[in-house]
DNA sequence: AGAATTTACGCGGTCCGTAACCATG
DNA sequence: CATGGTTACGGACCGCGTAAATTCT
């Protein structure tokens, strides 16, 4: 068994299971791949493809369970070269990080600054998705870190580091009646047309988890992915927005008032995550290192409260 | 960079820094691993040993994390190997436990009859041991499991499962005055010469500890690794032995009076360490809950109790 | 001087690419 | 019949072994 095998198992997998695809992606021809997938199965001599005729449909128990080794294997390989980078080129590479729209413009910007100041050879990478996207692409090391609030930190390839922890606030037009209270209730954000995150999105789920316990039901009206779009519903005057306590600038969200939340639902953690067994070059550790020192500077001016570590 | 490479960083290192041992061990020529490790550094681009002319001495820093992934990777492409070797000859291979002597002699004969009974197909090695020995034969992977109480489950590489939990007991010859009371003091105990574990075996540790707590101080007279040595040496008049109370044999120990201490030392656990991403064969993962099982069937007897998962 | 490692060189295996062949929708 | 995978075969590469050169004990 060499590499090679394992090589071409996973990006078959990843090509969804096309020969050719992975062949093409692997700078090889096809009947290569064909011959390592077919070696790599006579050495561990079990099945390890569903097949149909000749195609490739899915895996068998036994592949499942290589693929995952197979995906370490590979993932500390590039882990052994990466170590190699660290020592010849200190700070030169490349940082990939994937993370949510709110965490891309609300929290990381000073910390890119810093970053960036830093380490000025190293070229940074910023991919946004769904959390279940973040922790897919962490896994499979196709990027460095994965930030966000949900869905990291249960699984069980990944290390989750807990950074903050925020909770929300309600925005709405100047003057709206909502505003008057400086404390506001549940039963109060029911009374209007409520715009919020989409579910599976930066905490969501304590989010309604919090009304369904007190028996109450928000109108949501419309959901969106991105903090700026739910602040543009708003001022339309669409309804009331559920966001990030973090994400409200007093600067720019002028025209827009604001109450704090944190009095009605829990506080959501959010973590830096990055594939277990990974090797953190010295400027990915810092990285992480800078990102939690600059929360704890800005104090609590966005109602975000730093972590200490687990 | 391919696995021969990372096989033979991995064997120099195991071999003393010999490269020609290395090349003995891996069945290829001397100047086959010299390539390897020349390429390999080329590829890494970073200085990984440290040279005395043209000899190899040791690891540099980068050289020590390259090690330890390498090990890793090397680990992880066994247990896809063991994967195929699992599904298709399910009760064929072999099982290698390393523990200590108290272990071994008191404890696993009744699993390994359950086990070989279940298993007649599969062959075992009980290899012995210090502590520190086990531990660094389970992070190698030159053994299976490592059983022990000592030295285990603190270590980051190796996945430590608790089995059960013990306490001494003294032992002395029959009519010796210690086995009047039915509840001996820790002062009693000072009163006449110890036979005991040598430090670093089975719970020497806590033994020690609770007499410094007590500010006093037993007069230990000979230490062993092995209870039937301190049995031996009991039996010759020397002094009273204290020993794991599983460890002596109602019909054997006849002649030698017993009398529980659990009264006055903390229980030790006794744990199942495998390393940490092994891939664990039914039959291995069988013997684990087999050797749990049995455990929990001997009862109170041997004064030992099961350990429910954490 | 001898043990151990590096360098030099040639052979053999094997890995991949080309091309022809087969199955499936 | 086109798309995708397997079989067959040849050439190039390279990894290993032999042997000579080198260096440190």
């Amino acid at each position: 068994m060499e590499l090679r095998h394992l090589r071409s198992l996973v990006t078959l997998v990843d090509m969804g299971f096309s020969v050719s695809r992975a062949a093409v992606q692997l700078h090889v021809v096809q009947p290569a791949v064909s011959q390592h997938l077919r070696q790599l199965e006579d050495e561990i001599g079990a099945r390890l493809f569903v097949r149909q005729g000749r195609r490739l449909i899915a895996l068998t128990e036994a592949g499942e369970r290589v693929l995952e080794y197979s995906r370490q294997v590979l993932a500390q390989t590039n882990s052994i070269l990466a170590i190699g980078r660290d020592h010849t080129q200190q700070s030169r590479g490349e940082l990939r990080i994937a993370t949510t729209h709110t965490q891309a413009r609300y929290v990381l910007p000073p910390v890119i600054r810093r970053f960036a100041e830093k380490y000025p050879a190293v070229s940074l990478q910023i991919h946004q998705g769904t959390p279940a996207q973040l922790v897919d692409a962490a896994v499979h090391d196709s990027v460095d870190f994965a930030i966000c609030t949900e869905a990291l930190g249960e699984h069980p390839l990944l290390r989750a580091i807990p950074c903050y922890r925020w909770n929300r606030c309600v925005i709405a037009p100047g003057g709206h009646p909502v505003l008057i209270k400086p404390r506001v209730t549940l039963k109060q954000l029911c009374a209007y047309p409520v715009i919020t995150y989409v579910f599976g999105f930066t905490g969501r789920g304590h989010f309604s988890d919090t009304f369904v316990e007190s028996g109450l039901r928000p109108d949501v009206v419309l959901s969106a992915a991105d903090t700026d779009v739910i602040k543009t519903y708003v001022r339309e005057g669409l309804g009331i927005g559920i966001i990030a306590r973090l994400a409200y600038d007093a600067v720019l969200d002028a025209d827009l008032g604001m109450r704090d939340l944190h009095h009605l639902f829990p506080w959501e953690t959010t973590k830096i995550a990055y594939a277990r067994g990974k090797y953190l070059r010295t400027f990915q550790q810092d990285f992480i290192d800078m990102f939690q020192d600059t929360i704890r500077q800005s104090d609590t001016r966005g109602g975000l409260q730093p972590c200490s570590e687990p």
